[in-house]
DNA sequence: CCTATTGCGTAC
DNA sequence: GACGTACGCAATAGGG
């Protein structure tokens, strides 16, 4: 209970700005700001907010007068006034955690520790786990233990101190909590000029607390206590009772704010940027950074808004016992370990309209993966876990697995009853290996999530859950440990493993009925996820479980040579060097090349330091017979280590095929991304590289087809542009660069040379990313000037594309997203920074993604047309791989042109573009002749 | 010891 | 700062 239920942080901010003050020496910027408590603060914000409580509040005291005044007008009296370097740093504070995102609580009339005091003990009451975050100790009279019910805790941040039971507490100071209060009254408080017992310290309190219990018994006794203190005593009686007043932390303040008010708002990255950049605290700018940091932030914005549409952190910290739990409540998954168990749960499978299921196995690749167990969801919080091969000592006896199967296949292969999972396709091959073929698949969360939204780069199911559902899940390294410790889920308990398991599939179930709604309010987004993603999973699921052969020997060959020219390499650059040197390193390189060989460095790193990439080798080639040595020996180097000794280790030895995995929410822009290994990246430029292709095998009586699009995102440019000359350009069939060419020089058609063409390909593609003439000119070689000339006779010519690139630019900034052919969304989280870099990156991606996003949507298209009706043909050809543009068959030799026409026609009429669609084809027995 | 980051390079 | 989208290798830096 305790890790499902909400958190709440309270951080005492006043106590944190004094103590960084005093702790740490007196930093300041540049400018000379003082900004040592300031620096203190922020780290410690970062570290509160990486734990990613769901809601926070910064508490501070408000100015003017507290009842404590009333009460004692000497309170805090001895008070120096706040010094001037300190009050100097308490508005940037208060900038930096409003950008944060982080509530700020100023009371007037009600100190900060009332406050806090107050939402910690309604919060804990409602059953949210509160930390309060303070270095003062006064706080530890609040802690409170948080068996069964959600707890208080506190925790200095600064010192990594924590308080979180009672007996910690205990331990501390020798009293429980609910002492805390008298030991304060009889120390007393110098600081805030509270005057305690005389030579009364934390040793003397808590002996006396331990003898008689609380104040009132140490008063009662007073008497009986001997010598000087025993008359020190009897000498401060009088006051105790006010001390205890005054250091008793109210708990009953009025407040407007109620703790599920203080949801941790989205940070405002532009404004962090600016903060840190003024103070120099460079690890927080770095780790603003321009990704993982933003998706953070979009992310906890996501999820605010979520829990502010719902009834606040009460909802969401709704018990077992609740209706309509917002939450699950671990214990109430059901572990099935009895047919009549497997029954009850089967009847129910059978009644419900759709449910969620989840595969649990010993491995995180689905073409290896052994089953042990599954789990499933009907409605939220209603869900169980069939453990089928859970195997460690003392294991309870589980059903049989083949029998389970068997009784689910019914319900599993009824394409009538809709299932849902989260990245459904995994749980797809594992089923299908042990002998079920799902159907009826019909929704996937993480699609959902990816069509609803693609700009957060994370659509597993934690994130997920975070985002959209404030809610924490069980991890899997919870229950299975990880890294070299972990344990296979085989060998985890039952009672883990369904907690677990189950909620995962009641999580998944939870999120659908989230983002399904979201869906259906995008008409064409929900069209996207229909119409394209979904039906892809089972298409996609087919060409990797199909694999592609590879021919071991040849790339164990090819290793070898490489090694020997490698070698060859390395011993003449060892020469060269006159000494040995790591030529894997580029630290150990670049300072041999610019420290020690005194070349200069052209290119430098994102970081500022010497670059010792190709451009920069290719840059001082002419000065040093090195960095051509080098480049020979990165060339080969890469060709063995990433192609040709890997892909032999990726054959599996069950098919011996390589079977790569697709992932569909890969690439924001709707294009797929492969991995383990990657076939989207072998090489094609270079002969060594391309020949790598040529371990890319059909098998006896069959063929390599390969079809790929000819130039697709230059029509889809030409389609989304309007634009009369380059529509005219496709419709007449001529090689587009050459026509690029003849139209900005300005001559005929056949007349172009190949530097021209080269120039106008580099023009053509650089305009697709959003190159300017910076880059143009450095990837051509000419000067800027120059390149700003073609750019410009380029734009004259082809006045739609400069329309259109405006256009595109316009509508990113109106709306925040732009969308392809089909209606998929691009949000553009950038699009409006202050940060001039951060921004033209921003528009750059917009102008990009809606041709790379509308020419991957046609190619999912076609290929599930493909598969549609290739399905019939599966005996004759397999779909094998797909390259962004291309798609390849293994294809028996009788059946290739027939396949050729049906691929290329499907493909050709995937989408209607006021350009034509060309597709070309190669046929081989390997896919570099297929080329 | 393990994980994260950096620098580099492959594809479309 | 300057060209969009990916994945992955080897070295190195950093946290436990």
């Amino acid at each position: 209970m305790t890790d499902t239920a909400p958190r709440l942080v309270l951080i005492d901010g006043s106590s944190y700005l004094y103590r960084a003050f005093h702790a740490l020496p007196p930093l300041s910027n540049d400018d000379g700001e003082p900004t040592g408590a300031l620096f203190g603060v922020v780290n410690m914000l970062r570290a509160t907010l990486k734990e990613n409580p769901g809601y926070v509040a910064f508490v501070v005291d408000a100015p003017g007068p507290t009842f404590r005044d009333d009460l004692y007008p000497d309170y805090k009296a001895n008070r120096p006034p706040m010094p001037d370097e300190l009050r100097a740093q308490v508005e940037p504070m208060m900038k930096i955690v409003g950008a944060l995102g982080i509530p700020i609580l100023r009371v007037p009339g009600v100190e900060a520790d009332d406050v806090i005091g107050t939402l910690a003990v309604q919060a804990a009451g409602d059953g949210v786990d509160v930390t309060i975050s303070t270095s003062d100790k006064d706080f530890a009279q609040l802690v409170r233990p948080d068996g069964s019910g959600a707890g208080i805790a506190l925790i200095n941040t600064m010192t990594g101190s924590r308080l979180d039971s009672e007996q910690a507490v205990i331990d501390k100071f020798g009293v429980r909590p609910d002492q805390i209060v008298d030991y304060l009254a009889l120390m007393g408080d110098t600081v805030d000029n509270v005057p305690g017992v005389t030579k009364c310290g934390p040793k003397t309190a808590a002996k006396w607390l331990g003898e008689y219990g609380s104040l009132d018994g140490v008063i009662e006794h007073a008497g009986e206590i001997k010598g000087k203190i025993g008359d020190n005593l009897r000498q401060a009686l009088e006051r105790l009772p006010l001390n205890r007043t005054l250091v008793t932390i109210r708990t009953d303040v009025k407040l407007e704010s109620a703790p599920s008010d203080l949801v941790l708002r989205a940070a405002d990255t532009d404004a962090l940027r600016a903060l840190y950049t003024r103070y120099g605290f460079r690890q927080a700018l770095k780790e603003l950074g321009g990704g993982a940091a933003a998706n953070e932030a979009q992310a906890r914005a996501e999820a605010a808004g979520m829990r502010n549409t719902a009834a606040g952190y009460a909802k969401a910290a709704a018990t077992a016992d609740d209706a309509d739990p917002a939450l699950s409540a671990v214990g109430e998954y059901e572990c099935v370990t009895a047919r009549a168990q497997l029954d009850a749960w089967l009847e129910r499978l059978q009644a419900a309209d759709e449910f969620a299921f989840d595969c649990e196995t010993d491995s995180l690749d689905p073409m290896r993966a052994n089953l042990v167990g599954l789990s499933f969801a009907v409605e939220p919080g209603r869900a169980c876990y069939l453990p089928l091969a859970h195997d460690y000592p003392g294991a309870p006896q589980q059903l049989d697995r083949a029998d389970v199967l068997a009784a689910l296949r019914p319900v599993m292969t009824d394409a009538g009853k809709r299932k849902l999972g989260q990245h459904g396709k995994y749980d797809l091959h594992v089923l299908r290996r042990h002998g079920i073929d799902v159907q009826g698949y019909a929704d996937d969360t993480m699609l959902e999530s990816f069509v609803y939204n693609a700009t957060a780069t994370r659509h597993d199911m934690d994130s997920l859950a975070r985002r959209y559902l404030g809610y924490e899940t069980v991890k899997y390294s919870d229950v299975a440990g990880k890294g070299a410790k972990a344990i296979l889920f085989s060998q985890v308990a039952l009672d883990d493993a369904t907690r677990y398991a189950a909620e995962d599939a009641d999580v998944t179930l939870r999120l659908h009925r989230v983002l399904q709604p979201k869906l259906a309010a995008e008409p064409t987004l929900e069209k996207v996820y229909r119409e394209i993603e979904m039906p892809l999973v089972k298409v996609l699921e087919r060409i990797e479980a199909n694999g592609v052969k590879v021919d071991a020997n040849e790339l164990r060959r090819q290793s070898a040579d490489l090694g020997k020219r490698m070698l060859a390499a390395q011993q003449k650059a060892t020469e060269l060097a006159g000494r040995t040197f790591n030529l894997d390193s580029p630290k150990q390189l670049g300072a041999l090349l610019f420290d020690e060989l005194k070349l200069p460095a052209l290119v430098k790193t994102p970081k500022g330091q010497p670059s010792t990439n190709e451009e920069a080798l290719e840059a001082i080639a002419d000065q040093h017979e090195l960095p051509r040595v080098i480049l020979e020996y990165r060339g080969l180097a890469k060709l063995r280590s990433t192609y040709t000794d890997k892909l032999p280790e990726m054959v599996n030895p069950d098919t011996g095929r390589v079977h790569t995995s697709y992932h569909q929410a890969g690439a924001a822009t709707g294009r797929l991304a492969s991995s383990e290994p990657n076939l989207q990246n072998i090489p094609i430029r270079t002969d060594d590289g391309r020949r790598i292709r040529t371990a890319f095998v059909a098998p006896e009586g069959r063929k390599i087809v390969a079809c790929d699009y000819s130039q697709i995102e230059l029509r889809i440019m030409a389609h989304l542009s309007g634009d009369e000359s380059l529509v005219k350009a496709f419709e007449s069939g001529a090689d587009i660069h050459r026509a690029t060419a003849a139209e900005v020089f300005g001559k005929p058609i056949d007349e172009v040379s190949g530097n021209e063409r080269r120039a106008a390909k580099a023009i053509n593609f650089g305009l697709m990313y959003g190159m300017g003439a910076f880059g143009l000119a450095r990837q051509l070689g000419v000067a800027r000037g120059e390149a700003q000339d073609y750019i410009a006779l380029y734009f004259s010519r082809y006045p739609g594309v400069r329309d259109f690139m405006e256009r595109t630019r316009q509508q990113a900034r109106d709306q925040g997203y732009v969308e392809t052919v089909f209606g998929r969304r691009l949000y553009l989280e950038h699009i409006a920074a202050r940060n001039a870099g951060l921004r033209a990156g921003a528009e750059r991606a917009a102008i990009n993604a809606p041709m790379q996003g509308t020419a991957a949507d046609i190619i999912k298209r076609a290929m599930v047309d493909i598969d549609g009706w290739l399905q019939a043909h599966a005996d004759r050809a397999l779909m094998v791989l797909q390259v962004h543009d291309e798609l390849v068959f293994e294809v028996e030799e009788d059946f290739v042109q027939t396949l050729i026409g049906e691929v290329s026609g499907r493909m050709a009429r995937a989408a209607e573009l006021r350009v034509p669609l060309i597709v070309d084809s190669g046929i081989g027995d390997n896919w570099e002749e297929a080329h």
